[in-house]
DNA sequence: TGATATTAGTTGCATAACTAACTATATGAT
DNA sequence: ATCATATAGTTAGTTATGCAACTAATATCA
């Protein structure tokens, strides 16, 4: 009885554990050793500004899986590297969008192409059926968080 | 191609994104709601502390992936908390036997059942098999990252 | 034995996370 | 038009993470 609450218990540091940590720290070492000074969670950011340019700050929130303070932070820290800038909604003065510098946009191939590099060491001997399923269940365990929280509150 | 480079680039965010970051929100609200006073990492300490109590310091480190001085703060932060307590181990005094109190043995009980009823909400839907192939391919990417790691250093 | 290297743990610094409380702007109801 | 409410973003406080540099104790070996 014990040992089945161990079992399931443990189950959290699979979601949350060695993997993750892992993947994390072998993608930020990568990136420093190509000189590049930005954390990856700055670099998640500007991943979502590649893709599309001039977000507010509350979608990135959204896209980001991050609360309001901690993108508001992370945009001090990038445009104090001259990475992105806030630009005033014109149409809601309440909105900041948030617009990539030209240095910002070279960054663009380098970084993906560690980030690619880094997924490739990482998945080595992973089949791509494997990782389609890890996606599918990952995508359910955040839809059954996320429904239930909504209806709680 | 540039497709191709997003997709690649979003693997990142399958490993360290939505789910991990869902489900370690809705483990420490319930904490919280329990009137629980602890943090996840606090707790992911005492959890291996339940399985062994004593360890090192060291031992802590290796066990929850974590470095040396995230554990030295952790266990700081469990101390003043009067969960664990350092021991100085008596054939070598470099190291500190982290030690449980009795408050500490109390809460093991009401946290775990709490974290298998987090997970077993995360995991509504997903079959064992799929937990099954989650560990399997997470233990193949800290396999692959951790032994390159050595073999480079 | 004595110099050197290794190991365990701590401290300082920067970044990031969550919560709660706050400001400013916009929306809606009466 | 006005007052209440909702939304976007910021600030403050606590905890956590990683790296680098440090101390103290032990191990190595010449």
């Amino acid at each position: 009885m014990i040992n089945n609450h161990f079992r399931r218990g443990e189950l959290y540091s699979v979601i949350n554990g060695m993997a993750s940590t892992a993947v994390a720290r072998r993608l930020q070492k990568n990136f420093r050793n190509a000189g590049l000074d930005i954390t990856i969670e700055q670099w998640s950011v500007l991943y979502h500004l590649w893709k599309e340019d001039g977000l507010s700050q509350q979608e990135l929130c959204v896209r980001t899986f991050r609360d309001k303070p901690s993108i508001t932070r992370l945009i001090d820290n990038l445009e104090k590297q001259s990475l992105v800038k806030r630009v005033a909604s014109p149409t809601d003065r309440r909105i900041n969008l948030v617009q990539l510098t030209d240095a910002a946009l070279e960054l663009q191939h380098i970084t993906i192409d560690l980030a690619n590099q880094t997924m490739a060491e990482a998945l080595v001997g992973v089949e791509k059926h494997e990782i389609e399923m890890v996606k599918s269940v990952f995508q359910r365990v955040y839809d059954n968080l996320t429904m239930t929280t909504h209806e709680v509150l």
